[in-house]
DNA sequence: CTGATTGCAAATGCTTTGCATACAA
DNA sequence: TTGTATGCAAAGCATTTGCAATCAG
């Protein structure tokens, strides 16, 4: 059993065909033993450079909002003028360095957050986010 | 000593020309006695359609960047579609109801964050943003 | 005057869409 | 086959920029 045979499985289960351009996506998404974060211009990059297939990249952000829909990856709201992606979909906090664009993981359990106030009426909460902006103290 | 009165010398103790445009953006961004949320494109349709302006859209980024940098206003980060500003320049946090695209205050107080780690080496803390997602119970 | 500000239109950057072609089941 | 997925180019938005005209001091 290759991880591409996971992949195609994975794939399935989720009712996305296992196309060649979704297997190499996923090669470069879920191989890596790290999560790490990117934007849709990244993993374009990672796809035609480091494992030489042509994408469109209109495909790249059909699999990317796909995979998202799925739970397979999580859209970190920053404020900069493009989206950013999760490969970690587990709750969880972030660093980012505003002049660098670069976030960095902080685990759940390395905050606290006490006191979550209710809600508005009628509204549910669906997930919290804490963005810890930073910069070099160099400046 | 009207409100224009007062505009005017905030304006000028900042380095920044009291124009027209920039008191009219005064006027609708600190009369209201509610601090409240917008996007650029709701503070154009305020100073044309409320207070009768016609005001080029370039202006309006150029004054509230101005502003923001003067730190009148606040930039909040939620979607990656749009910029929120916020009048409300004091330290709290945000319901963002993620169907309507509206924002709720949450008092600084409403929250405890304990625990914040330490920032990578050599970067130092900024601000903290908490954005608390709600989606309407019906759907 | 002189530099700051405005306004328009063009340009930019990210994202989405339309549609013909190719592919998986 | 039959509906999905891909890829390209065009379109769509929010935002920025260039530059000539206008305004504040």
């Amino acid at each position: 059993m290759t991880k591409f045979d996971n992949f195609i499985i994975k794939l399935r289960k989720s009712g996305l065909r296992p196309t060649k351009q979704r297997l190499k996506i996923c090669e470069a998404l879920f191989t890596p033993d790290k999560t790490f974060h990117f934007t849709v211009s990244d993993l374009k990059g990672i796809i035609e450079d480091k494992l030489d297939e042509k994408i469109s990249l209109a495909t790249v952000y059909n699999t990317v909002h796909a995979f998202k829909k799925k739970g397979y990856l999580k859209e970190i709201s920053v404020t900069a003028e493009k989206s950013y992606f999760d490969t970690n979909t587990s709750s969880h906090h972030h660093f980012f360095d505003v002049r660098e664009n670069e976030l960095i993981d902080i685990h759940s359990s390395q905050i606290e957050l006490k006191n979550i106030p209710n809600p508005p009426k009628g509204k549910s909460i669906k997930d919290v986010d804490v963005v810890i902006n930073v910069e070099n103290d160099s400046h």
